[in-house]
DNA sequence: ACCACTTTTGCAACTTTATTGCATTTCAAG
DNA sequence: CTTGAAATGCAATAAAGTTGCAAAAGTGGT
């Protein structure tokens, strides 16, 4: 894995130390993250809306990118691909657990083909999975 | 179509205004709607707490399902069946355009199966398509 | 048609999530 | 090191959704 600045760099944002926290602690979850999440942990390290910019700034940057879920809370997860581009094509599977409420990235499961009816154009597509994760149903 | 009282009392809910004005609307659109649109329609006649509590009843009833997108605020839309649960399984494909923002049930179109991981149990999936309508492909 | 009971509604207040403006600070190219 | 552009912190504001409670309305039994 590449280091933190160098990633920062190759998505054309500035090392700051921010990002490199925010970064890092990405890294080194598993599931998705809300602006709660980083807010709970960086809360007086950084300011609540310099928390939401740098989400933002990652997201038009192709490091991160945002799950729709009907919670309506936003979460987002690191990009596992190396475009630097916002809303380049990513497709993979999310899932999330009923029990304890996290949102996976199910990186080896493509989204199946589907044939849309006539004139419509797709672009994108979010498959989202609930359920029991591994690890609850483990318990 | 049934008449909207027969609805209404299928799904175990009290006949009142707000109520039959509301599942009228849901059924003359055909795209999801957002509390906003409705507050919009129904500002002078209902309050919007009384809007909201609306939703959440028709939810919870099985009238309509919540379709989860990135835009953080919430859109729903009639189900197609007769269950009066609230999270039954009501499986098909939404189609959110890029130029019209809109959302819509493709109701022909079911989700495909799909492989998960070990111990992973599935129990509800959501497939959202992004692209181009065919309203808004045709202009 | 009325009564008693339960649910629903409207209003006000509040919470949570997210955004904007602006002065100050920091980054990084030359 | 300097300089200009970008990022940050703080305060204010906006948008979306929730809660408590008293008044009003719906419904089943008579």
């Amino acid at each position: 894995m590449k280091n933190l600045e160098h990633i920062l760099k190759h998505h054309h944002l500035r090392i700051t130390q921010v990002r490199l926290d925010i970064l890092s602690y990405f890294q080194h979850q598993k599931s998705a993250l809300t602006h709660a999440d980083l807010e709970a942990n960086f809360d007086k390290k950084f300011d609540r809306v310099t928390i939401y910019r740098t989400l933002t700034s990652f997201l038009e940057n192709g490091l991160l990118h945002k799950i729709p879920d009907d919670s309506g809370v936003a979460k987002y997860a690191l990009c596992h691909h190396d475009s630097t581009e916002h809303n380049h094509d990513d497709q993979h599977v999310h899932f999330k657990c009923r029990i304890c409420a996290k949102i996976e990235c199910l990186h080896n499961l493509d989204i199946p083909a589907l044939h849309l009816p006539k004139h419509y154009k797709m672009e994108h597509a979010n498959l989202l999975i609930e359920g029991v994760c591994a690890a609850c149903n483990n318990k």
